[in-house]
DNA sequence: TCGATTTGACCCTG
DNA sequence: CAGGGTCAAATCGA
């Protein structure tokens, strides 16, 4: 695989990462005693940073992580959302590098594809619209196409793929499930990401050329893990670094994504390997179908969700290399890459000793 | 008519 | 072999 720019630089934003998580599990530890007194604002918000550094990390370190093998550094989430009944799904699953395979017909591809989804899981609450229907809206346009029966469970699981799969291969598929304990709850587990570039359903995003081709420019082509297109939209032309009103923002810590907006999301990747960083910049958000939306067109003032499956196994690299080198030989791979120049990373981190303060999303 | 949903059957994995 | 995930024909509805 091509080194992207030069490791030394990416170790060291992995360090200050793994520096910014430690400072905000402190500050998690210490403002725990008054969190439970006083609400949980500057909790959630201690929560937040921790989790979103810890994506970040997760962020920086995906292209090298392929090539390295599982560490006993790594930097273990700790915590997920004191609401969030959820865990990490720590199946040593990791993720669909080639959505651009179509659908599959042979079994074992499929299969073998499957394995190598990225798995969130996520949980919305039902708003009072879709109360008692399906899953709630996530600003994807899903189509169902199964439903069974749960060992164990009081309502049946739903199964959503995305619904330009056949259009443009769009691996993404969820599964919903009907909380348990609360039926106004959703379990929703998302694998793969979006690779569409085919507009949200509430909302347009146009993928324009000069986006395609500044991807070329940029060169970062990793290619396995597949962009939100609304996600590209936001780093295109909603990204702004705000390192300002951190502390006057009761959300405060905005992901590029939003979705730690307003939304009590817990990032927690099951591992995050520490070692060098030495592939190129690593393209690809690990990211919730449903939180790319959520924000604007959520349903549920209440939702939390988990990241995890991300377990670089011993299978992970051989099925990653066969990925990766039918991925990069090829030249028409459906590649969205983060439409986000490196430099700008570069100096968003360099400019913000104590990153990451805060994104947020320009709204007009 | 066409796209979405339903549902029984089949396949894969553990 | 059991259970979960997907397929695909049948059905529904706009």
């Amino acid at each position: 695989m091509e080194k992207g720019c030069g490791s030394y630089e990416q170790e060291s934003l992995v360090m200050e990462l793994i520096q910014g998580i430690a400072l905000a599990k402190q500050l998690k530890a210490q403002m725990s005693q008054e969190v439970l007194l006083a609400g949980d604002t500057k909790g959630m918000l201690a929560e937040r940073i921790h989790s979103c550094l810890e994506k970040a990390l997760l962020i920086m370190k995906w292209g090298g992580s392929m090539s390295m093998e599982q560490s006993n550094q790594s930097v273990v989430p700790s915590t997920t959302m004191p609401e969030s009944p959820l865990s990490v799904i720590g199946s040593p699953r990791s993720e669909d590098f080639n959505p651009g395979f179509h659908v599959q017909q042979d079994g074992r591809n499929m299969s073998r594809k499957r394995k190598m989804m990225p798995i969130w899981t996520d949980q919305a609450k039902a708003s009072s619209e879709n109360a008692g229907e399906g899953a709630p809206e996530d600003g994807h346009s899903w189509r169902k196409y199964g439903q069974k029966d749960i060992l164990g469970a009081k309502h049946p699981r739903s199964y959503y793929r995305c619904t330009y799969r056949n259009i443009q291969g769009c691996s993404a598929t969820k599964q919903v499930q009907r909380n348990d304990e609360d039926p106004m709850l959703f379990d929703i587990t998302y694998r793969g990401s979006h690779t569409c570039t085919l507009a949200p359903r509430s909302k347009s995003a146009p993928t324009s050329p000069q986006k395609q081709d500044r991807n070329k420019q940029n060169n970062f082509a990793i290619t396995q893990y597949q962009q939100q297109p609304d996600m590209l939209l936001n780093f295109q032309t909603g990204l702004r670094v705000d390192t300002q009103n951190l502390e006057n923002q009761e959300t405060g810590f905005f992901f590029p994504t939003q979705e730690f907006g307003h939304e009590n999301h817990a990032f927690t990747p099951s591992t995050l390997n520490h070692s060098h960083p030495s592939n190129s910049f690593p393209q690809s958000f690990i990211q919730s179908p449903a939180t790319s939306e959520s924000t604007y067109f959520s349903t549920s003032p209440c939702k939390t969700s988990t990241f995890g499956g991300f377990n670089y196994g011993q299978h992970f690299e051989s099925d990653i290399t066969d990925i990766i080198s039918a991925t990069t030989s090829g030249t028409n791979s459906p590649i969205i890459g983060i439409d986000y120049p490196l430099e700008q990373w570069e100096g968003f981190l360099c400019d913000n000793q104590a990153f990451p303060t805060s994104f947020s999303q320009a709204k007009e």
